[in-house]
Order: C-alpha cells, then sequence, then structure tokens
RNA sequence: CGCGAAGUAGAGCAGCGGUAGCUCGUCGGGCUCAUAACCCGAAGGUCGUUGGUUCGAUCCCAGCCUUCGCAACCA
C-alpha cells in the first residue's frame, strides 16, 4: 500500500458568474469534491478545499448589456447568490475566493509573466473584426450577421441562434457590431499564445502511460484524442477591457483570456485561505507529496488535463494526481438548457425544499443523497423528480431512516433508553456477522472513494443500514420481550441485540458523514455524543456508545416525499419551458418572415432551370452533403446539396429538381458546386423537392 | 466522416473468458419494534447488432447500428 500523501488540495471548477448553476454542476463538481473533502477531513487529513466565482471573458459584459447594468454589478450579484447558494447546500469550501479579487489578478499577472520572461509564450500576428465606434476590438460575441447556414439575422461571431451551427466571425455574411451598430472593419493585433505542441511528449507520457489506469477512462481517452488530434497554439490574451490587464507595456487593451485565468485562481483561493489562517500555501502548489484533485465535468477536460498541466509544469507547480471528470446530468428526459430553461437550479430547490418549513437540513440531504446516488460517474444519468421520490422515500426513509428510528423506539421499551450490556458469552454467528459487515463496509468505503467512487460508496452504507434492519428483523427483540416475564434470563438477547442496533446506529453516523452531513449531526444529537465521535476513525469500533449511558427520544431523520410535491415540480419545470420556447406558429402568423422587397430586376437575375438527379453519393467527411449529378438538358453538372439527413442517394435518382443554374461555383470539401436545388422546408424542419407538376424536359427554364 | 465514452431485466447500475448479479419498481407470502414500515420469496434479460478467435464469450477481436460528448460562456 502507498503512503497517504502528506497533504491534500482538492478543487471543484469555478463556476461562471452570469447566472446561477443548477444541480447539473452540483451533481457532477460539487459534491463529489465535498464529499472527498469531507471523508478526508474526516480522516484529520491536512485537506484544502478551494473553489470561487469565475468573472471574466466575454459573457460577463455581454449579461451586463442584457440586464441593462455593469459587469461589476453582474459579477458580485453572481458571486454572492452562488457563495450563499453553496453554504445552503452544505458545500464545504475552505475557501469560496473570485477572480476579481485583487490577490487573483497579481497572482496570475506574476503566472503570465513568469512563462513570458521564460520564453514559454509566442506571439503571432492576426486580423480580427474592429468596431470604429467603440475604439475595440470584437470578441466573437460581439459581432452580428446573417448566418452563412440558414440565412437568419440572428447569427453570432460563435454560433447562430436561430440554427445553432457553430460560426467564425469570418463566415458571418454581413457582420456588424453589436455594441455600434457599425459594420466593424479588419485590424491588426498580436496576441500572446501557448504552445501546445511543445509538450506533446510530455503529455504523452504523463496522461496516457502514467494515469492510463487510474484515471478514468473517458478522461484518458478524451486526452488521447487531443494530443492525436495534434495541439494547436492557444492565444493566452484578447482584446477586451474586461479582465486581468496584461502586464507587459505594450499590451494595452488587451486582458489574459479567461480560461488563462480562470484555472489560476485555485492558486489564488489557495493563497487567501492561507493568509485567512495563517498558513503557508506554497507546499500545496510546490511540494511533490500535495495530492492535487480538480473536480469538473467533461466540457472540461481539456482545461484541467492539458492546458493547465502545461502551465503548471512551466511554472514550476505540481501536476493534478488525478482528475475525476464527471457526464453530464439530463433532467426529466431531456438536456439541461438555460435558453429553453429547461434546468433545476441550486436556487429553485433551496425555495422549494430547504427553506419551506417541512425543509431544513434534512431536504439538504435528500438532494445531496439523491445526486450522489444518480451521478454521472461513468455516462450521462438523469434526474427525474419521481426517481428522487423514490430514493428519497424508499431508501433514505425506508432503510435508513426506519433503521435508526425503530432502534431507538425499542431501546427506549425494551432497555430503560440506556445502552444496554453485550454479553459476549451468548454473542451467535449473526452477532459477529454484523460487526464484521460493519468492518467490510468501512473497508469497502474507503477503496470506492479513494478511486472516486462516490456512488458506490454511498450504496454500501445504505446497504449496511439494510444488513442492520435484517439482523434486527432476524434477531426479533420484540418477541423475546413477551418471554421476559417467564424467563428475566431472555433480556440478555434483547441487550445484546440492542447493544448491536446501537453501536450500528453509531457507525452509520460516522460513515454517512461524508455525504449527509447534517443527518449525521442530527444522529450524534440523539446519542448525545459529540460530533468528534464522527472522527473516521471511530467507524468499525463497538464501544462508540457506552454502557449504561442514556440516549435521547428519536427524532424522524427524513420525512417522505409526498406525490404533490413532484407534481408541482414537474409541473413548474413545463410551464417555465413553455415560456421560454417561442412558439413557431405565432411567430408565422405575428411577423411573416419576409425579406426586404426586391424589384423584378433582382429576380431576373436568378435563371432558374429545371433538371434531372442521374446520380448521388455521400461526400466523405460530411454529414449533410450529397454529390449530386444533375442533367440540365444542355449540359451535365455537378451539385452539391445539404440534404444528406433528408434522402438517401438512392432513393432520389430521376428526380425532377428545380436548379439556380448561374449561381457562382463554390467550393466545399474540395468538391466544385455549380448551383443550388430548390428546396421547401415544412414545419417539422424536412425538405421537400420544389419540382413542376409534370415531367417536363430538363433544362426547361423557370420563372 | 473522424475521435472519445456508453449500450446488460420496467428504471438505475455491477460483472468483463466458464451455464447472468445488485438496488429500486412489480407480484405473492410472513411479521409487527418502526416514518402503512420491515423481512422472505417469485416473476422479469436470446447481456445493441453481425461476424470472428476459443472447447467455451456479456466479457477478447473486427464491422455495423444507437445515444452522449469533442477546444475557447457552459459540471
Amino acid at each position: 500500500m502507498k503512503q497517504p500523501p502528506k497533504r491534500y488540495l482538492i478543487t471543484s471548477a469555478l463556476p461562471y458568474a452570469n447566472g446561477l448553476k443548477h444541480i447539473g454542476h452540483l451533481a457532477g463538481a460539487y459534491i463529489p469534491a465535498d464529499i472527498y473533502a469531507r471523508y478526508l477531513r474526516s480522516q484529520k487529513r491536512d485537506v484544502v478545499f478551494v473553489c470561487g466565482s469565475d468573472e471574466h471573458g466575454t459573457a460577463i459584459p455581454i449579461q451586463a448589456m442584457k440586464e441593462g447594468t455593469t459587469p461589476q454589478a453582474i459579477i458580485d450579484k453572481y458571486h454572492q447568490a452562488m457563495k450563499e447558494d453553496f453554504a445552503s447546500l452544505q458545500i464545504s469550501f475552505d475557501i469560496y475566493h473570485r477572480t476579481s479579487d485583487p490577490l487573483h489578478h497579481e497572482t496570475s499577472r506574476e503566472f503570465f509573466t513568469y512563462l513570458h520572461d521564460r520564453g514559454e509564450l509566442e506571439t503571432k500576428e492576426t486580423e480580427q473584426y474592429f468596431d470604429e465606434g467603440s475604439q475595440t476590438f470584437l470578441a466573437d460575441r460581439f459581432i452580428k450577421g446573417t448566418c452563412p447556414n440558414c440565412k437568419s439575422d440572428r447569427a453570432f461571431g460563435d454560433q447562430c441562434e436561430s440554427c445553432g451551427a457553430t460560426l467564425s466571425p469570418d463566415e458571418l455574411i454581413n457582420p456588424v457590431s453589436t455594441i455600434s451598430g457599425q459594420a466593424p472593419i479588419k485590424k491588426k493585433t498580436s496576441h500572446w499564445y501557448l504552445p501546445l505542441a511543445k509538450h506533446e511528449a510530455f503529455l504523452r507520457d504523463w496522461i496516457l502511460v502514467q494515469h492510463k489506469d487510474d484515471w478514468r477512462p473517458s478522461v484518458v481517452g478524451q486526452c488521447k484524442s487531443w494530443i492525436d488530434g495534434g495541439l494547436q497554439s492557444r492565444a493566452v490574451t484578447r482584446d477586451l477591457n474586461w479582465g486581468i490587464k496584461v502586464p507587459l507595456e505594450d499590451a494595452e487593451g488587451k486582458v489574459l483570456y479567461v480560461w488563462f485565468d480562470a484555472p489560476i485562481g485555485y492558486i489564488s483561493a489557495t493563497k487567501q485561505w492561507a493568509i485567512n489562517n495563517n498558513k503557508d500555501w506554497k507546499p500545496y502548489w510546490y511540494d511533490q507529496d500535495t495530492q492535487l484533485v480538480h473536480f469538473i465535468g467533461k466540457d472540461n477536460i481539456v482545461f484541467h488535463c492539458i492546458i493547465f498541466p502545461v502551465m503548471l509544469k512551466l511554472h514550476g507547480n505540481i501536476l493534478p494526481t488525478n482528475v475525476p471528470a464527471n457526464e453530464f446530468l439530463n433532467l426529466e428526459g431531456d438536456k439541461m438548457s438555460t435558453s429553453r430553461n429547461w434546468k433545476l437550479e441550486m436556487r429553485d430547490y433551496i425555495d422549494d425544499f430547504v427553506n419551506k418549513e417541512n425543509g431544513g437540513d434534512q431536504c439538504v440531504d435528500m438532494l445531496r443523497y439523491y445526486l450522489t446516488q444518480i451521478a454521472p460517474e461513468s455516462k450521462d444519468s438523469e434526474f427525474t423528480w419521481k426517481g428522487f421520490q423514490d430514493a428519497v422515500n424508499s431508501e433514505l426513509v425506508s432503510i435508513f431512516g426506519n433503521y435508526v428510528n425503530r432502534t431507538f423506539v425499542l431501546m427506549h421499551k425494551l432497555c430503560q433508553g440506556k445502552v444496554p450490556k453485550f454479553d459476549n458469552a451468548i454473542a451467535d454467528e449473526k452477532d459477529i456477522q454484523l460487526v464484521k459487515d460493519i468492518a467490510d463496509t468501512k473497508a469497502k468505503i474507503e477503496v470506492s472513494l479513494e478511486q472516486y467512487k462516490f456512488r458506490e460508496a454511498l450504496f454500501d452504507v445504505i446497504d449496511l443500514a439494510r444488513k442492520g434492519n435484517k439482523y434486527m428483523q432476524e434477531k426479533e427483540p420484540w418477541i423475546i420481550a413477551k418471554q421476559v416475564a417467564d424467563n428475566p434470563a431472555a433480556q440478555q438477547l434483547i441487550d445484546n441485540c440492542m447493544f448491536n442496533c446501537l453501536q450500528l446506529t453509531a457507525n452509520l453516523a460516522v460513515l454517512i458523514n461524508p455525504f449527509l452531513p447534517s443527518t449525521a449531526k442530527k444522529m450524534c444529537y440523539m446519542m448525545k455524543v459529540v460530533d468528534k465521535m464522527l472522527d473516521w476513525e471511530n467507524a468499525g469500533k463497538l464501544n462508540l456508545l457506552s454502557v449504561g449511558y442514556s440516549l435521547r427520544e428519536p427524532q424522524l431523520l427524513f420525512r417522505k416525499i409526498e406525490d404533490e410535491e413532484i407534481a408541482i415540480q414537474i409541473n413548474k419545470l413545463k410551464s417555465g419551458a413553455m415560456e421560454a420556447s417561442p412558439k413557431p406558429a405565432e411567430i408565422t402568423s405575428s411577423e411573416p418572415q419576409l425579406k426586404a422587397e426586391i424589384v423584378y430586376d433582382d429576380f431576373g437575375k436568378i435563371d432558374l432551370k429545371t433538371g434531372v438527379i442521374l446520380s448521388a453519393q455521400k461526400v466523405p467527411k460530411a454529414d449533410k452533403l450529397l454529390q449530386l449529378e444533375i442533367d440540365l438538358g444542355f449540359e451535365k453538372r455537378t451539385i452539391l446539396s445539404g440534404i444528406a439527413m433528408h434522402f438517401e442517394p438512392e432513393a432520389i435518382i430521376g428526380k425532377q429538381v428545380v436548379v439556380v443554374a448561374n449561381l457562382a461555383p463554390r467550393k466545399m470539401r474540395g468538391i466544385d458546386s455549380n448551383g443550388m436545388i430548390l428546396m421547401a422546408e415544412d414545419e417539422n424542419g424536412k425538405l421537400h423537392f420544389v419540382q413542376p407538376e409534370n415531367v417536363i424536359a430538363a433544362g426547361s427554364k423557370v420563372s
């Protein structure tokens, strides 16, 4: 067995301060990290658990524009809100910092300067859109235009809002600055880049060889994919006036790119924590005997496994020991989405459950329980309200809560509310087995947690309660109680059983503590023991409650979730999504989406001809494209059409079509396309050929 | 298209070369200390698909299909 490391540094992904976070974030990066941190603390390990708000980047000023306020107001608002939500859900950060803090700015600038001075960064000059009105370079998101794909005018420099296509600013037709409304000009700008390719050998060895077996397969797999795909240099600066100023003389108007400064936030958070607690932060980032673990979602793998480690290596820091990235959590059968309002925010749950009269800490633990139980550790998983109800009612309440409750009730009834004596002389196999089960469970949980298998570990805790229920059922002390009047010696059988049941209850408190801290606390209260009993080393012991010690009356650990409650939630989710989704029928009726009026001459420029499809085949390396051979009567030509998703190549041979015959040739996927086929799209997005009513000669004029 | 991950009972997952397991749900029985609960039992799967390697494959190999993801807002 390896020696445990001297200290642990645990990080959760820095949440971006442009909105509230949902339960997917919670399940992916915060609850697992919190469980891990609490587990290590209960073992008295040296552990620091850091997080904070990520407050730079283009999206913050955009959110400010949306809300009609300043970027500073936005980050203040969301930083505060997120901090509160995490506290409500008892995520036990040792510090929740923020990247707008001066200490972080200073740390990031030092980091950049360190790499820059050692020549680890390169500069490149590129042309980017520049808005003369506001005298700023435009981030992708600040450029609006017509989508080359669907012709909608709701396209931005990064993505089309209408068809969802990923775009680059250069692809936009008629780009316009969203700041000034003017057309932007191209202007040269230079930026600093991190040349990742130089570190390929290091990454290969470190990830694909050294961590081949102890990192999650999906993490290693993705890294391999990126490394094999060729590592591109990545810009570490941007032209923006929101962020950390680049600490160089000739860098006016440039800031560090948000992904560069955000992970450094882990370091500055550690520094701030050290200041607050009079500690030294350096060993946590420089001493090889520190275990650094990043808890993130799968979308963040590239930053935490490739880019940030390269930065850390160049800067002389330690590298992460593991990056247990989680997959995604879906909600009631669909992906979570802010724009479609299909989501459950942490705040919603807090308001609807935790802050309700029958809520409180038990509801925090219920959510922590369910989210851990369905954590998307190896593949995407799904949150459903019915699943939440089932998990709480049939596992937390019926198995765990009920075990504790029946133990307490019985102890008060049959043992005068005191911890009875255990007589070894009459111990039987079942007693021995129970003791063994406790020790085994502890060992099993330790193994699971060391491997970041939280779901399995939690299952084993509940399973131990299940075994407790079974033990009690088999011992039937309530039956034996009826014999005591005739045979006083039988009381010892009851005492033995209740002694074990009570010690098991104490053990359950220790084991459940990392997962459901409030529940563990409540159990301590009932057992009249101090929180120190929850130290991990106490798991497996059978003397946690002393003989003769009188315990409190039981209180229920969890309440049931009623059908109405989940019905309300499901309704809320669905009606929220309805409001967010634009109703297609209304749009078409209220604002007929017509383009600007044209004159006949404009139309006359278009030469439409009928044609017949002679052959069709899929274009390699393209999802949507079919390569068509069209007979136009006077000539045959090759036309590419983006209809592969709708038609099988074989099925459309011989079809009549209408072709824009004088469209300028355009190269797609290396093949020249000479014209365009007219298609009609129905309300379902399905495509239909536009064709003459009867079969007519190829090459006929259409007007 | 390519790359990564995943496809096992109604749901959620485990197994990863030797005649399919767990939890929840369903059905039946038992019990009654307990938040109408707990305990026991049963039903339910041609382990995505097609080939191959093997004495033997859910597990190894190859092809295919489906789902999710794939670098600059996003766990």
